[in-house]
DNA sequence: GATGAATGAGGGTTCATTCAT
DNA sequence: TATGAATGAACCCTCATTCAT
């Protein structure tokens, strides 16, 4: 017969780490460990509770319900990818092209792997019924989007870069390039994303496909490196 | 004990419609409409029972369990995509490299169009902690993957002309962003997909990336195959 | 995706070796067989039907419902029990009283050793709610104690044996004891029931009591060995 | 979602009586209530928890399956019953032959009729196909039969009584038959068992067959119990 | 008769949510 | 505020029974 017997120990102890920290963040920490741990489909609140060390009341307390509670972390988390991917594009708008793009790569990567285990959880488990996760990964995305479409668009006006005419598709194929490249190599390729070539390769890419040479037209055109000089120069040569 | 049923009109005709096709067949589409209609969470087998004209018992004359159901659903699904893909694929081997991308692309995108609104609840939705779903998903990517790297590593031997020097990363990278780009089209930007731009960005994306010119230094290279033609003419000058 | 397939080749088989039997044998040697094998709560309706080799419909073409089914099953193992039982009690009666006793006491032990192991099931698994088997079981017992009772009471007046008084409690000491040893001995005690000692011990202690010696008034009466001598001795001594 | 649940006014009030009982003990009296009214087969864990007047949950909040449910009815039970048993044995093993079987026998007696009807249905009804019920009830028996062993062993090491031979079987033999006997009696033959000789007859048996007298070969062997005493003196004069 | 696909009431169990303390 | 026992709708699944063929 087993009883309701609360050996709670570890449990308390557990609690008491996180005590500084305030209720919510202990909630919030616990959901992250136990949807990593568990999965969704074993991520009941009441273990989140438990795991969390406080009772199941005081989750209700700070969540209206489990959908709130899901939906602040997965807010959390897309909030601390997009600091990385922010603090990035800051100084990405000041750099030659080809170096924008590898910073960018770099930033992707880097928000991928604030935390890839919860990352995949959400990404893959949660429940996208709502609006939830999906949705405001989507949010997240779609903001990238726009913002390189513009910087695009600024470079195209700015500068004597030859850019794709359609430079809707060409911010959207850029971003969900890096993207997903980057998701797939962090959650699934740790081997691929591990050898030098696989940044250097997926920078050239998205470089060369951005990047529309007038070179070929002027032999001469000396550059003094590969893909960095050659794209400024490449611009209404003619 | 079975007493007087109620009639259930709309459940009744609904279910002679399917009379001709399997019960098997018949829970299988109820059950992609459901998902579709209703979403994983609310994807119940009395639900999905009730949409096909069947009782509940009868899902469980053919399938041993909920995930059985749903195994068999995606399984049937990603067959389709794959059939597709590989009535596709016989051809592309024999063409000229820009078409084939082309082709490539082309049938990713009807892949993807076989079912949309499936595949996306299939992909979004789906527990994947299971092995099923994701798994199946991935392993089809997988072929992909070496399918291509296959078909590189053959052009790279076979002609003259200039691929990547990681292949393993190139192949992933090339089979990622076409599947990524044709995926999120496919179910969230329609209307990029429906410019005419989009397949020939994508096309010209891939192509710009695995292609590599060596005609620029060997202006007299001169290549057969309209492959080195095109691209070759890009690249960097000196 | 499991479909109905059917392999029945086995079952086939199976069902040909009883096919000189009639359909209720087979079906009533299938519910025996599932019963014993797999225990009364996984003895489902489809699963005797399946080892039957016939088809569902077809149990119940002669059986109105599982009830009936599990009924004419017991039924036919008291009958067959009582058959062993019976045919021994007719001689037995005829027999000078310790050897009939002995003869008793065998029979019982050749009844439960009929089929032991459906034996078991049927009283340690089937449900007794209805008047099912424990019913007929009693039935079966009570009858006993009612021949025995009628046989020492005959034995008390044509002979001069002494028996206890209150040979209602007398006849049910006996029958329960020889049952419940044997019964005991013969599910649980195989060791027990090997031993030659085992049955001399349960005739030993039936005789005792039910043969009260006048030899305690005539202490000479010498007894050779304990037991089993003295017991025949005091037959018919006056 | 839990809304205006309706009176149920009876449930109420037999909740509020059992308020002051632990709710397990609450759902405990009520299983041992349903499965005595309706039988094991209808004693679901619903018709339970409504006897109790808790809900469904709170079965679950306690025992972790059905299973455990039961055992711990069956593990209750049979400790009450060991707890006569025990509390008896305790004074018989210091007593005088005859008198320490009568107390065994009333101790048997007693221990039957701590809940009859519930005694019945554990034993009658509840499967035993996982380990719980029957074999607790044989780890008692098997327990007795040990006791009762090693007693008789004491007895003819310590004194002049002349046991049988194989104890083994001896001790089967007499717990079997006691229990038997007592069980039979209290669950199915209540007039038997009201009747004075009930009890008389049933130690009169066992002590016949345990005590083997000396005293017809040696007359004048003086035994000081009064085991050898009185039972050979219990013959009839006349 | 025989078949077996289909039926659906009902069983055990889970877990988000409430509320008296 | 915090607690956690209690709640009960709903889920997945089983299986005795029916009936059109």
């Amino acid at each position: 017969m087993r009883l309701a017997r609360k050996p709670k120990i570890s449990r308390v102890r557990k609690a008491r780490q996180d005590r500084a920290l305030g209720t919510v963040d202990t909630i919030l920490r616990a959901t992250a460990h136990v949807l990593v741990r568990d999965g969704y489909d074993k991520a009941s609140t009441n273990r989140i509770a438990e795991r969390a060390g406080v009772s199941i009341g005081s989750i209700y307390q700070y969540f209206p319900n489990k959908e709130a509670l899901f939906g602040a972390l997965v807010e959390r988390h897309i909030e601390e990818m997009r600091g990385v991917l922010v603090s990035t594009f800051a100084d990405v708008l000041s750099k030659p092209f080809p170096e924008a793009v590898r910073a960018f790569v770099l930033a992707m990567i880097r928000a991928h792997a604030v935390d890839p285990a919860l990352h995949r959880v959400l990404i893959e488990q949660l429940p996208r019924v709502g609006s939830l996760p999906l949705a405001r990964v989507r949010d997240v995305e779609a903001d990238a989007v726009t913002l390189v479409k513009t910087y695009l668009a600024h470079l195209a006006e700015s500068t004597s870069l030859v850019l794709p005419k359609d430079l809707d598709v060409a911010a959207f194929l850029a971003v969900t390039t890096v993207e997903a490249a980057t998701h797939k190599a962090v959650l699934h390729e740790r081997d691929l994303l591990a050898r030098p070539s696989f940044v250097d390769e997926l920078v050239d890419m998205v470089v060369r496909y951005l990047l529309r040479d007038e070179a070929a037209e002027k032999p001469r055109a000396p550059t003094a490196t590969a893909t960095k000089i050659s794209a400024p120069r490449r611009r209404r040569a003619s």
